[in-house]
DNA sequence: GCCATGTGACAACATGCGATGTCAGATGCA
DNA sequence: TGCATCTGACATCGCATGTTGTCACATGGC
């Protein structure tokens, strides 16, 4: 519950920040579920709307424009992701490390279908700024994975192609598993993933 | 030089046939560098016309619809590579193989750029007839490589992840490298895949 | 030279979009 | 109860698009 502001009012009893912030939150689930069901191009300020039942004034009341939203949707989503791998990384062998990392990773995906539509095909290559969050997401898997992997750390300002063909390779098994609709068993992925980065590392390539 | 058709002649020194073809293949490169410089869903027909210095009439001619052009875009790229990276397989030992194919590959994105980005970019997630030509592309690039891997071929109507790790690693590679404007020489981006390669097939994986 | 065919510039139309505005009615507070 | 605020349905505007059509002019075969 938060402070009314001067000039707002309690409605239906909440204050007029937590009942914009939940509207927010409504548009951005609608606008998921409205990604993932016709792509970004073709998803209309007015269908999110819809969807969110919501109209248009409340749309511009939290975003500037439809390109804020899907930024604000990309990062929710892959906030969500990144919390949850990393609170799976309980430490240990680097073998178990990697396990538990790529379990949580493939688990979340596949708990949400729609985010993860979302996040490997509709927000791909529709907008710089979000093209720029992504690079950075994958950065940031990267860097988790490196030491793991018993590469050296990265540098900050150039991609590591050899990384990128580890982080590349667990971005297209996860989005070919997602294109057959999850129809193998989580564990089966997980641990061809797994042979996959421990195929690597043995090579220290 | 093609017969002439019944209510057809020359004109300008070509048949009829001749000239819709080649106003067919100017739309084409017309296509590819206007996705390349905006993206597919703001390639509108109008701006694709104008750049092949024809107009919307004559684009009716070819193509039924903006996404009739977009798929032979892909088509000629697609045809192009496989073209090249076939030629470049000469046999020999299957390391070799590999290095022939993939510096093939890598010099091939590198020679056309505005290709490669439409290839890797502009024509991902946009249409769905393309992103089927995109997965029979991808699976039969997988086919070419899986015995040089020493895995098994993959079956026809199953996605082999572990394939699809290798793959996709050497996609993103490209991808990574193409968006750094191809900062580093073909060798080197050349030799990286080269060994992320052989790291899987040195494991059996 | 005549006329059917080919060409290019551009108009026309319906459609859908982002963005902003209007207005009646619901709700909460003094 | 009276009144400012909040809400939702909808209108409105300018603009770009796909697609089809029009029309004057160029070209080539007879």
């Amino acid at each position: 519950m938060t402070e009314n502001v001067k000039g707002q009012r309690e409605y239906r009893g909440s204050s007029g920040a937590d009942r914009m912030r939940e509207r927010r939150e409504r548009l951005i689930e609608a606008a998921i579920a409205v990604y993932a069901e016709r792509g970004y191009p073709k998803a209309s300020v007015r269908a999110i709307c819809k969807e969110a039942k919501l109209t248009e004034r409340y749309f511009y009341e939290s975003f500037a424009s439809g390109e804020d939203l899907l930024v604000a949707a990309f990062e929710t989503i892959s906030d969500e992701l990144f919390e949850v791998v990393d609170a799976a990384d309980s430490g240990g062998e680097p073998e178990q490390r990697i396990h538990a990392r790529l379990r949580a990773y493939y688990d979340a995906l596949h708990q949400r279908p729609s985010a993860t539509r979302v996040f490997f095909i509709d927000t791909v290559n529709v907008s710089k700024r979000v093209d720029v969050l992504f690079e950075h997401a994958i950065r940031r898997f990267e860097r988790g994975m490196a030491e793991l992997l018993d590469m050296p750390a990265p540098a900050s300002d150039t991609v590591d192609l050899r990384l990128r063909g580890v982080s590349g390779g667990l971005h297209q098994i996860a989005l070919a598993w997602m294109r057959e609709d999850f129809a193998r068993p989580t564990t089966e992925v997980v641990e061809i993933a797994l042979r996959f980065c421990l195929a690597i590392r043995g090579t220290g390539m």
